[in-house]
DNA sequence: AATTTTTATATGAAAAGGAATATATTTCCG
DNA sequence: CGGAAATATATTCCTTTTCATATAAAAATT
């Protein structure tokens, strides 16, 4: 077993912890009849007042034109909800529904549930020490306005 | 700007750090020619003599029959080659070519000026302690053998 | 105020991905 | 040994994503 680049290249490590961990979470979402994109919005919409589509796209790390037909799935099976909400009109406001918010409250549960058993070895210290050291790495590295 | 369940979810905190710096590479990878699954394969395949399509899928955190294809389109434009290898004549060895060793020699060398610059603010010190606790993460998080 | 530039969302064609399954080979176990 | 189960890869069909661009509204410029 040779020692390869990428066994501790940074990205490399991010991408199958990411992975990994989340592979674990979206098998349990086949019990929630939720499908990963959909659990996402919801997840992100969960909390708030709505969210636009822009919003959406970045919390759910998708692309735009991605996430335009993500709502237009997930509205065609009553999940979400478009509304114009703000002075702006070019932004349209995407709202979850009641039965939106009934699928999504299961799966929260589970989602607290399995973050505590991936966590379980972990001390609140130590807990707060890796979660702090995530989201330093991701204020660093904020996406930069496009230039070119 | 309310505090969502999110912003503190390990799976979410992982995934957000990976996307946005993976994103920052990705965008450098152009200047190599490369797609990212092309990155990942040449990547996986540099510094060992051969992988079969299936270990490939697992380093380049993709499904096998994926990575079925992005070998056929990778050895359709010339990076790498299928070759039967080992004893076990169910596996398919697939090796890196010159020209796929020629065009992954300055991503490489990219991928490490870009992971500094990635770790830049960080010591010595902390570089070790992020990436052993991204480590351990994963070694808990292995994915088990199927079952059902 | 009219024109240009930027921003937000949507659309359409092409490419890629995913689930289920087929095929070939190997391993297991009576 | 011989058949059943398991494993590695490929294939097929269908869904989803991506890239480029269109459209509409707002902001900036003159």
């Amino acid at each position: 077993m040779t020692e390869r680049f990428v066994d501790t290249y940074l990205l490399y490590l991010l991408a199958r912890a990411s992975s990994d961990i989340s592979n674990q979470f979206h098998r349990r979402l086949k019990n929630h009849s939720l499908q990963v994109p959909e659990w996402r919005v919801l997840a992100s919409l969960s909390d708030g007042d709505g969210m636009t589509v822009g919003e959406l796209a970045n919390r759910a790390l998708q692309h735009q034109p991605t996430m335009t037909k993500i709502i237009d799935r997930m509205e065609s099976s009553g999940l979400v909800q478009r509304r114009q909400g703000k002075p702006d009109r070019r932004t349209v406001g995407v709202f979850i529904t009641t039965e939106g918010r009934r699928r999504v409250d299961a799966a929260l549960e589970d989602a607290k549930v399995h973050e505590a058993e991936v966590l379980a070895n972990y001390s609140a210290a130590e807990t707060v020490r890796l979660k702090e050291m995530l989201m330093t790495l991701i204020s660093r590295n904020e996406p930069q306005p496009h230039q070119d």
